[in-house]
DNA sequence: CTTAGTAAGTGGCATAGTCCCACCAACTTG
DNA sequence: CAAGTTGGTGGGACTATGCCACTTACTAAG
């Protein structure tokens, strides 16, 4: 079967993985390599590569391992964010990458650095963008995903793949404030959560220096739930 | 400056044209050249093909080809659906499309099949499908961008695309429950496209056979103007 | 000229979901 | 046991829609 002569394009598969940690959104990034031959040597970059036609079977597969081998764990949520494809993103040629970005829980997660992973740290979120340069267009890439993440939080319910199974209505507010960077009503948004029927709320109470919390878990269901309106303005409280 | 030895997968970009035609919803199809070394001849696919490194500067270049190709026009409205990429959709070995789709306007529209455009014609979507086979995994890809078409008509301005640059407000409320499959409620209809500031009432009018109908044309925006909430349930109207 | 018919466009009330503030509840610590 | 802090709820005000009936403006027919 003949396969036409047009030049094929470099094709990658990056992966943009949110957590949150120390009240802030963060990305995990990953340092390139230092060879003389390679692009952007010892620059901080998205996780990804190339695809590996022999071991991917498909495009979010190959996001999957890319996941596992750098963080080392499998993302309750990986969604595709869209690719990105020109002359210039790449000095080695024509490049297009499928990019995909995952949510993850920050807690017990240790990075393993081994392996074939090379150095990887999780970076702070200023805006839209980190304080470091990034290899490549992965700046444009993470403004991409940032945008994506913050516009689908603002009606859905994505962020509740960014705690543990577990988790208190509180908790589960302050992480859509910190996405959000503003303010959410307190008795609006808790009357939304319960109402999507997505929690179930669990026999067990998270129990602190005052008043103990509902713990709750998320009900099987895949994907986001949608709301049928965008959460409202901000409230007199922190942020 | 080295490139890994990884295999490169087939890279291609195929663009989903809908129009609004004869009250229903289209796209716009190609059939497959006949031969014996192309995968399946003379089946029915969406507008697309290889890039070529050397004219398209980026991606969207590369779907506004396309699209100039097979249907003569630059479509008002593209947008980049995702990529798909897999070891089996195509049997000349582990491919990966990155899909468009474009809404157009089907006044004045002449589908010109000269040059290398194969025999083109537009079919009616019933559901989410075509009545024809289509190649590859086309089937897929159109139902993905029918989803999407239909989630953002949802709560978006999108439907102006799919008409003239003067219309009237029942002309685009029509559109918007064609694409939907249900009647929408007047009153409120006119209302939000109103508030949205989104469209200048033009000194003309339309006449029929009964009540001139206000012409309105589009503000000068991009893209899809989005509505805080979706829109709501059925009217006793037509459809 | 008048009447019927049809589609454009509006008025106005009921409703649903939020916004917002104050309040009550439950627990720890000194 | 009082103070302090966070969890959680009650209830009225507000706003955009859902809904239905109504008016307006035009053509065509008689």
């Amino acid at each position: 079967m003949q396969v036409p002569d047009f030049e094929r394009p470099l094709t990658t598969v990056d992966v943009v993985i949110f957590s949150v940690r120390d009240e802030a959104l963060n990305v995990l990034l990953v340092r390139r390599p230092a060879g003389k031959a390679e692009p952007f040597p010892q620059a901080w970059a998205l996780p990804g590569g190339f695809i590996d036609t022999r071991q991917d079977a498909d495009l979010a597969a190959c996001a999957m391992r890319k996941l596992r081998d750098k963080a080392g764990i499998d993302a309750p949520y990986l969604e595709q964010l869209g690719s990105f494809g020109n002359a210039t993103r790449d000095p080695r040629g024509w490049s297009a990458t499928h990019v995909y970005f995952a949510l993850l829980a920050s807690e017990g997660l240790e990075l393993h650095a081994g392996g074939n992973a090379a150095q990887s740290q999780w970076m702070e979120l200023r805006g839209e963008r980190v304080a470091e340069p990034l290899a490549f267009d992965h700046a444009d890439l993470l403004r991409a995903a940032v945008q994506r993440l913050r516009a689908k939080v603002e009606y859905t319910s994505l962020p509740v793949y960014l705690l543990p199974a577990e988790f208190t209505l509180t908790e589960l507010q302050r992480i859509y404030e910190i996405v959000l960077g503003r303010a959410l009503e307190k008795k609006a948004f808790r009357t939304r959560l319960l109402a999507a029927d997505l929690l179930d709320p669990l026999p067990r109470t998270k129990g602190g220096a005052n008043r103990p919390a509902q713990l709750y878990r998320l009900k099987r269901r895949r994907g986001a739930f949608v709301f049928a309106r965008p959460f409202g303005s901000a409230d007199s409280g922190s942020t």
